[in-house]
RNA sequence: GCGCCAGUAGCUCAGCUGGCUAGAGCACACCCCUGAUAAGGGUGAGGUCGAAGGUUCGAGUCCUUUCUGGCGCACCA
């Protein structure tokens, strides 16, 4: 609603539009240049971030400086915060999940010690292991080293491997130290941690000691995958699967007691009947201990050619057509696990085993009954443990039979075996059916002969055994222990991390310790000269006082006497009575890298003086199962606590479809190229935006769009600090004080209310880690609070007040706290652009910025503590003034400094505040109407325009210089 | 197959214990400014809330099933 410029003014009668006085300069043409007379902004801080450049030369900075030495030792006295590094593994380049875990740890690490909190940050690196191992060794058999390092003695062989490994391992680290440090990440890259460090092994095995006197080590068969070529265990990793020929074998095991099965299935038998199994590894027979079959599956008693066998249900008519039968009755069906507990005569050795249930039994290929050796397979272990059989293993390491099977076996190679089987069978009558079979089988990577899989001794942690002996929580299981601090002492973040770790810890195995290779942290057991072993929790003491100064290759190239040099027979209680030192002979096995990677809160955090337990750990929801639990684990064993008190996990990066990355798949981004194409700080505002709970979708695009959002956050900086060249030097207590006493209804009041409460939610986002939240709330404030609404309403005052007034220096203090508030805030995401702007503000030789802490406005703002609730009808007015201004478009009023608007006030709202609505309007001049409904915008198109502020105020008149001029430009010029 | 999680405008996400016409930012379209200028401002158009059932006076919000995707585990005798 457009309003006659005379009744809106309510001057009809008296013009304002005087007849000016013709000065010379007009009559000579010349206007007064005022944009010389005007504060414009100026600042060093530059528009364009160039961040590709600009950030190495402030890594170079910050570490010619030492600013991690510096932050800590500012931080010297604070109140610790304990934040413990998981260690990545140290092999290949960073990728972009690297980027996302260690830049949301540093926003830790940096918001913490905004906080005032010390937080002494080491990271750390996993170095053992057989991805590296395995990298190594390919390296070697390709140079063709390999083959010489084979012809060397055990200790000297794997101490070739080692070194090699070290080296490597070596590399990768400070490859990847310098890829993190390239993030802007803060912390004590001077002493970081790894695996292999001696001293850090010493830790390690110290936890191990204290696991073993408290009774939770111990020593049992399980199979594994065993190279007969080169003698060894084998990884998964270590396996190529290549097709191969098996015999594919149907045969009868007898059952043991006719009258049970009749029994079972209901019906009298003619004959004895049989189970008939079905397996492609013949060899593995004489350790059948037992037959599996489905619970809920149904199985028949059939004739078959006038042999009665019982087969599942759904296998029958697959496998009669497969043998040829051509009678077929079937007698009786029953579950499964009606056949539970029956027995059956070993077809060719003197003994006989039972049906057990087992729900991995499938009915795709064989009977639906499973040839169950304990020895020789994963699930026939696990089955072999529940029901109490013997781990029975008749093969030994050089792939023969020993002396516990059938004499026409022993001796024989497994391979060999095959055909012997089977021809036993076929003459014992067992045999029902036999044919070749195609499939893929695993292959010993190096020497490309099949592997078989054989039960060897390994080292357990148990998770149900209870704790013996003095100590923490004796009686205890570490299964318990686990369970009662996940139920009741540690915080998930997120929540549902709690039932993902519960629901893991309920079901998990014990932990298999111990590892067949080379490159790692060996487990300190010794042979007898009875072929016992010996290991106790002080042997394992004094050869971590070995390993503590002479590493871990020690154990490779030191002598048994040597290594226990500290050790006291006499005064350790679990010393073999009959123990000779000098006859003791070294095992090899080294431990899984997660035992080493799980004692880092004892080698790290308790070793280093850093403090125990850690307030937090940060890692991908993969370490639920991984670091979280296995770290969880030893030290409950040792201590009775968590190393943690909270768990905080992100989710995975996907493409931007929602699909997995992977190299292969083609769609990993990069971290070189996001760093030189965007900067670390894109990359970080970025990873600061993302709700990292769930799946997180990453792709260029949304570098550009967290870019185009940080250069509104850096423009809004630039502004701030370019109208602040000529303010005074104002200490930081006194410009808050200054800033603080801004009038309530002050568009600088205002703006200081919301300075506040961003301040303070800003701070509780970031300890609750809830780093999304503080992202929002920031570029929210910059994006509209600053940008859109303050900036623009104070423009005039900054740029056409006299210089040194008042309004303009009250503004000054405000965008000058403004600044010190944000810089601080800002500096956990974006600690490069922080700093930048902190120096352009207080100068190249300010104080660092990481030393210093937030302002704590709401303690020292007064008044301005919460904000003022009458601004949001100024608000509102202020939206649906733009909105009007919007329709006066069409009306020619295109600038709203051509507009004049009234603005509705029934109640009154809105009058304290009128002499700074225009401001915030954005217009020349607003009135208040108390018995308006609507806003209504007026056209000044007629009114004269002050030459220097551009305003049609109606104050504007020719002044002495020749110019036109508004009242208070012509006081700022002083005509 | 099992456990945990997610699926709301083109994109990233808010929507608490179920209740007015489902919100924000970005992108987009149109416009303004040219004294934050390889900047700044305004307005606007975008959604059958993965699908199907159910509970309820009422569901994006609760229950069941299902689809898609992620993490972890198990499995191929």
């Amino acid at each position: 609603m457009i309003q006659d410029l005379s009744d809106w003014l309510g001057i009809s009668g008296r013009s304002t539009l005087e007849q000016p006085r013709i000065t010379l300069a007009i009559l000579m043409g010349e206007t007064p240049d005022y944009k010389p007379t005007l504060n414009l902004p100026k600042t060093s801080f530059p528009m364009k971030a160039n961040l590709a450049q600009a950030e190495p030369a402030t890594l170079a900075r910050w570490q010619s400086a030492d600013i991690a030495e510096a932050v800590a030792s500012a931080r010297a006295g604070a109140p610790p915060f304990v934040f413990h590094d998981g260690p990545p593994y140290a092999n290949g380049s960073i990728h972009v999940g690297h980027l996302l875990n260690k830049v949301l740890k540093d926003i830790v690490v940096r918001s913490v010690g905004m906080e005032g909190r010390n937080c002494h940050y080491i990271p750390g690196w996993d170095c053992h292991g057989l991805p590296i191992e395995h990298r190594v060794m390919t390296t070697l058999v390709e140079s063709g080293k390999a083959a010489k390092i084979d012809t060397l003695s055990d200790d000297h062989r794997r101490m070739a491997i080692r070194r090699e490994c070290a080296a490597y391992a070596t590399k990768q680290i400070k490859a990847q130290s310098t890829q993190m440090q390239r993030l802007l990440t803060l912390a004590d890259y001077e002493n970081p941690y790894f695996t292999m460090q001696p001293e850090y092994e010493a830790g390690t095995l110290e936890v191990f000691a204290g696991l073993l006197e408290r009774g939770f080590v111990f020593r049992q068969l399980k199979p594994v995958h065993w190279s007969i070529a080169n003698q060894t265990a084998l990884a998964e990793a270590e396996l190529e699967y290549e097709d191969r020929v098996d015999p594919s074998i149907y045969v009868d095991f007898e059952a043991a007691d006719r009258a049970k099965v009749d029994a079972v299935f209901g019906v009298e038998c003619e004959c004895t009947p049989s189970f008939m199994i079905w397996t492609t590894t013949p060899w593995t027979l004489p350790a059948n201990l037992a037959i599996a079959v489905h619970p809920t599956h149904h199985y028949a008693l059939v004739e078959l050619d006038g042999a009665l066998t019982v087969i599942a249900a759904e296998m029958l008519a697959k496998v009669t057509t497969l043998v040829g039968a051509t009678a077929v009755k079937s007698l009786a069906t029953v579950l499964g696990s009606a056949l539970v507990g029956l027995e059956y005569r070993h077809p060719f050795c003197d003994r006989t085993g039972r049906i057990v249930a087992a729900d991995y039994v499938t009915m795709e290929d064989g009977t639906g009954l499973v040839h169950t050796a304990p020895g020789h397979g994963d699930d026939d272990y696990r089955t072999g443990l529940r029901e109490g059989l013997e781990i029975y293993c008749p093969v030994q390491g050089d792939g023969t039979f020993d002396a516990t099977v059938p004499q026409w076996l022993q001796g024989k190679i497994v391979w060999d075996a095959n055909g012997l089987v089977v021809e036993h069978l076929r003459t014992s009558g067992h045999l029902v059916h036999a044919l070749d079979f195609t499939h893929s089988y695993p292959h010993d990577w190096r020497s490309r002969t099949p592997v078989i899989f054989r039960a060897t001794e390994q080292w357990f942690i148990g998770v149900d055994r209870p704790a013996v002996g003095a100590g923490a929580r004796t009686g205890e299981s570490l299964r318990s222990m686990a369970m009662d601090a996940v139920n009741n002492s540690i915080k998930f973040v997120p929540q549902w991390g709690h039932s993902r770790m519960k629901g893991m810890i309920e079901n998990r195995p014990d932990w298999c310790i111990s590892r067949q290779r080379a490159w790692g942290l060996p487990i300190p057991a010794f042979r007898t000269s009875d072929e016992g072993i010996f290991m106790t929790a002080a042997s394992v003491r004094a050869v971590a006082q070995c390993v503590r100064t002479k590493g871990s290759d020690a154990w490779f190239t030191r002598a048994p006497s040597e290594l226990l040099a500290s050790y006291d027979a006499a005064s350790d209680p679990d010393a073999p009575k009959t123990l000779k030192l000098d006859q003791l002979t070294k095992l090899y096995d080294i431990f899984d890298v997660w035992f080493e990677a799980g004692s880092s809160w004892n080698s790290v955090l308790r070793h280093r003086g850093v403090g125990f337990p850690s307030e937090l750990y940060l890692e991908g929801s993969d370490q639920h199962r991984g670091w979280f639990q296995l770290s969880m684990l030893p030290a409950l064993g040792v201590v009775g606590s968590a190393p943690f008190r909270t768990l905080v996990t992100h989710g995975f990066l996907v493409d931007r479809d929602g699909k997995k990355m992977s190299k292969s798949a083609g769609n990993a981004l990069d971290v070189d190229v996001l760093l030189k194409d965007f900067g670390a700080e894109v990359a970080r505002w970025w990873v600061s935006s993302v709700a990292y709970d769930g799946d997180i979708r990453i792709d260029l695009d949304y570098f550009k769009v967290a870019g185009e959002s940080y250069r509104k956050v850096r423009n809004t900086l630039r502004f701030l600090l370019s109208n602040l060249y000529d303010a005074p030097s104002w200490s930081e207590s006194e410009v808050i004080a200054l800033a603080c006493a801004s009038a309530s209804e002050s568009i600088d009041g205002w703006l200081m209310g919301e300075l506040v409460a961003l301040e303070t939610e800003v701070r509780a986002a970031y300890s609750d880690y809830d780093f999304r939240r503080a992202h929002l709330a920031l570029f929210n404030f910059c994006n509209e609070t600053l940008s859109s609404v303050y900036c623009a309403a104070v423009k005039d005052r900054l740029y056409c007040d006299a210089a040194a007034s008042p309004r303009r220096r009250q503004t000054q203090a405000v965008l000058r706290t403004a600044v010190e508030v944000l810089v601080r805030l800002l500096a956990p995401f974006l600690p490069h652009t922080a700093e930048e702007a902190w120096m352009a503000l207080r100068g190249a030789n300010a104080p660092l910025l990481f030393v210093q802490t937030h302002l704590d406005l709401a303690a020292r703002g007064g008044r301005l503590t919460t904000r003022d609730a009458r601004w949001k009808d100024v608000m509102l007015a202020r939206s649906a003034v733009s909105k009007a201004l919007e329709g006066a478009k069409s009306l020619g009023i295109e600038n709203p400094l051509d507009a004049a608007c009234t603005l509705p006030d029934a109640h009154g709202t809105l009058a304290p505040f009128a002499s700074e609505l225009a401001d915030l309007c954005g217009v020349s001049q607003v009135k208040l109407d108390a018995t308006a409904q609507v806003v209504t915008i007026a056209d000044l198109r007629s009114l004269p325009r002050c030459d220097r502020s551009w305003r049609r105020d109606g104050t504007v008149r020719q002044r002495s210089d020749g110019g036109m001029l508004c009242d208070r430009d012509a006081q700022s010029v002083g005509v």
